[in-house]
DNA sequence: CGCGGCTTTGATGTTCATCAAGTAAAGTGG
DNA sequence: CCACTTTACTTGATGAACATCAAAGCCGCG
């Protein structure tokens, strides 16, 4: 994993903060609530990540000791067990809140957390996001409201890969990435297959059975990590159960 | 459904909040960080409510004008599609928070939740909550602690879930409500076998024939809803995948 | 170049949902 | 309070969905 300070390139806008947060999207989520003053000194006390596709961004068991959110790029967060098998329980994007899950319910980073392409992300003190909290109810209540929209969004996508099948369920995974992540029915697959599988809980073998049968019937084409959706409309009614 | 309101019956300690919630265990984690003149405003104001088995406490879709936490009892919190299939997410016990979840991400109750045995509510507007939480940061982050455990646990929980077969799923909701609920090896299951499937994503049919066959190897005894466990050690290595 | 991991397909058996049919229990109206 | 209706429970039989095992091809990487 490579680690560069970010440097201020001299924004033409607004002040200068000795960072380059006036150009981060991810700001008005976040800092609403909370004075300039505040926001250039948290700005420049900011660290910023790079990470290449493979890295890993959290492990988890570390200690809790940065807020880090995603600024750009595509992550998985998942969980692994004692034999080492992993389960996918988000694929997040930016302004999704990489530790965002579980920094406030215990010391140590619950999920782990892994690039899937290359990312960027700023970290921030936990301690200090927890003192302006404390001093600040509109920023807590602000941060309490993304929170909770994460988390059930979480909870909401694992009651709808339950309710379906192999086959749903795959038609959903494809979906996602195209209408949710890359905006485009053609697309790299960013994830292998066998951590598809993670994601929805099946064997790799029947992911791969599935998508080949998705090309047999010319919902998709593949071509190694390349999806193409064909039939758009079919696949979103196996996905809604078919 | 009935409601009645609290009544003070005069307690021996502290000032007089016009209401009981001097002995209720759940002021302690609310309101650790709130002043007294305001925990009386509160207290006055809030309203409790009493549900018999099977009442309906909040309805998927409903507005969210109150902050409700459970006081004792036992509730369910679940979804329902629009072919009336529900899909149970949690089991709620006091000192859990009814109506926490989905509270500060929406303007609509995402889940809906039924009294699973005689229980007692307190509510309170949730703009009065949001307020404390605007003025109170250490209010609101103490908030945030509960809610992202909480969603942690779910979260999980699913995991686990959905690593095991049918029977490690049966396994795991027996020994929940042994530990978790009744603290007992002895106990009367509150959910129906319908809703046993509906919480581990299983057909009723199914978690009857797998209870029936943990009866046959004398692992446990029923007697309609009565559960008695009896090999409690081969039952968590059940649950725990054998 | 060769090793290891990912991918793919096929064959096989297990796990599970579905259908069916009957019993018990619980609520409902006269 | 009893007959009636409905809902929950239970068991069996069947087939579908899925995991597992096996074998071979592929790809990237040291």
């Amino acid at each position: 994993m490579s680690q560069i300070q970010s440097s201020n390139q001299g924004s033409i806008e607004k002040k200068q903060f000795g960072c380059d947060c006036e150009r981060c999207d991810l700001r008005d989520l976040f800092f609403d609530h909370v004075d300039d003053t505040i926001l250039a000194e948290i700005c420049s006390s900011k660290e910023e990540n790079n990470y290449e596709k493979g890295d890993l961004i959290i492990r988890e068991g570390e200690d809790l000791i940065n807020f880090i959110y995603l600024r750009s790029g595509l992550v998985k967060l998942y969980r692994t067990d004692k034999e080492g098998k992993s389960q996918i329980i988000k694929i997040g994007k930016p302004l999704d809140f990489v530790s965002l899950l579980s920094v406030f319910s215990d010391t140590m980073h619950k999920y782990s957390v892994t690039a899937l392409e290359h990312s960027v992300t700023c970290s921030i003190k936990l301690s200090r996001i927890i003192e302006l909290a404390k001093e600040n109810g509109e920023f807590a209540l602000n941060l309490m409201q993304k929170m909770s929209r994460v988390y059930d969004q979480i909870i909401i996508d694992f009651l709808e890969i339950r309710k379906k099948h192999l086959r749903g369920r795959t038609a959903h995974v494809l979906l996602f990435f195209a209408d949710s992540v890359y905006k485009s029915n053609h697309f790299e697959l960013p994830i292998s297959r066998k951590e598809i599988a993670e994601f929805i809980g099946m064997t790799p073998e029947n992911v791969i059975r599935t998508l080949s049968e998705f090309r047999k019937d010319s919902l998709i084409s593949i071509n190694g990590k390349q999806i193409a959706i064909i039939e758009k409309k079919k696949l979103l009614m196996i996905s809604e159960h078919g």
